[in-house]
DNA sequence: GTCATTTCTTGTCATAGGACAAGTTGTGAT
DNA sequence: ATCACAACTTGTCCTATGACAAGAAATGAC
């Protein structure tokens, strides 16, 4: 179950058996209920998680005070606040388990020795970023230039278990628009 | 002069003077005229640039096909697309000089041997790249949270040097806007 | 210079989505 | 079962911004 979970995660055409194993064994299981934080604002992260079962989001408060949900998290998924946890500085998000989660956990001073003496694991790591941040770059230009209702069907579509599990307000804020207007959408959307 | 600017770029406190000259050694001065393209959609990025004068833009069609600029780039600035470079795939974006350029070049393969080699280069690259996310993650949230109006006085005050040297249309797309729009926000800031 | 093209401004009108408020339904705790 | 609270829906009204169109100003080619 762990194997198969993290062999999952870790594919990656250049990785020996032996290297996955390597990194397979440095990560050992935790469990989050419904509600607890991963992490909060200003703490510094320190690990980053694969899910294996459950559901989580990360948010942050914008200048007004709302909460803007940034992601979500579900199984097969890494959970990482990336910049807290690379460049050691307190974080100015929040991560919090939607439903109650079994995860498997890698601590940042195992996954540094991994990652300085793998050459695989950081070709892995990096490739792993950039298709993070090619993610966020698509989700700015999807903002900018979609309509609600378009955005909210291509989620849908993309993310079905994550529409279907999380509550409605969280996937407005994650859209950019308020609960009151995605629950409109959805109305237009069943007639 | 080359030297400054390269150590600038590079500066992270792991790095060795002997590291930096090694890394230096693999940059060569190239130069571009106005108009030209950096990248095309459809190739895959061979190298990353940095800036020494001028200023360049990456864009990408949206759906509707109106451009939409995704970022800015001048002097001192990494000129770089991520997903292309690192998870070696074509390109969906378009990257072009806005005035005459001249720039300092690195060569993937160069690279990847001084990522491979210098620990405290990788260190460099993945703060970075941790940087370049949480970039893009700050704009996903200012688009969605902040008035158009907020979002140019932002970057009015964050990069004045983009304000002032790029056309109205271009920082328009940024902010997602249209050009109408920005023009009236202007208007209304010096009245 | 002068012509063409691009960039920017301004006007009018339309509309997606926000604000606020009231209600309804759902869910969990005891 | 019932209470409290969170989640969702619906109504009314309002505003920021888009769409389109016409003109003015700036820029570049010859």
């Amino acid at each position: 179950m762990k194997e198969e979970l993290l062999k999952h995660v870790y594919q990656h055409s250049l990785l020996t058996p032996n290297d996955l194993n390597n990194i397979l064994e440095f990560h050992r299981k935790v469990e989050f209920e419904k509600g607890e934080f991963i992490l909060e604002r200003g703490q510094v992260a320190n690990r980053y998680l694969i899910i294996q079962s459950g559901l989580m989001r990360s948010y942050i408060y914008d200048f007004n005070g709302n909460d803007v949900t940034t992601d979500f998290f579900i199984e097969k998924e890494i959970v990482i606040e990336v910049s807290s946890l690379f460049q050691r500085k307190p974080s100015k998000e929040y991560i919090q388990a939607i439903s109650d989660c079994s995860c498997y956990q890698i601590d940042f001073n195992d996954f540094q020795e991994l990652f300085h003496s793998i050459e695989n694991f950081r070709e892995w790591g990096r490739a792993w970023l950039s298709q993070s941040l090619f993610h966020f770059k698509k989700r700015s230009i999807s903002i900018i230039s979609e309509s609600a209702k378009y955005r909210y069907l291509t989620l849908l579509k993309e993310r079905p278990q994550v529409v279907s599990r999380v509550p409605l307000k969280h996937i407005a804020s994650y859209l950019g628009v308020t609960d009151t207007s995605l629950s409109r959408i959805r109305k237009s959307i069943k007639l």
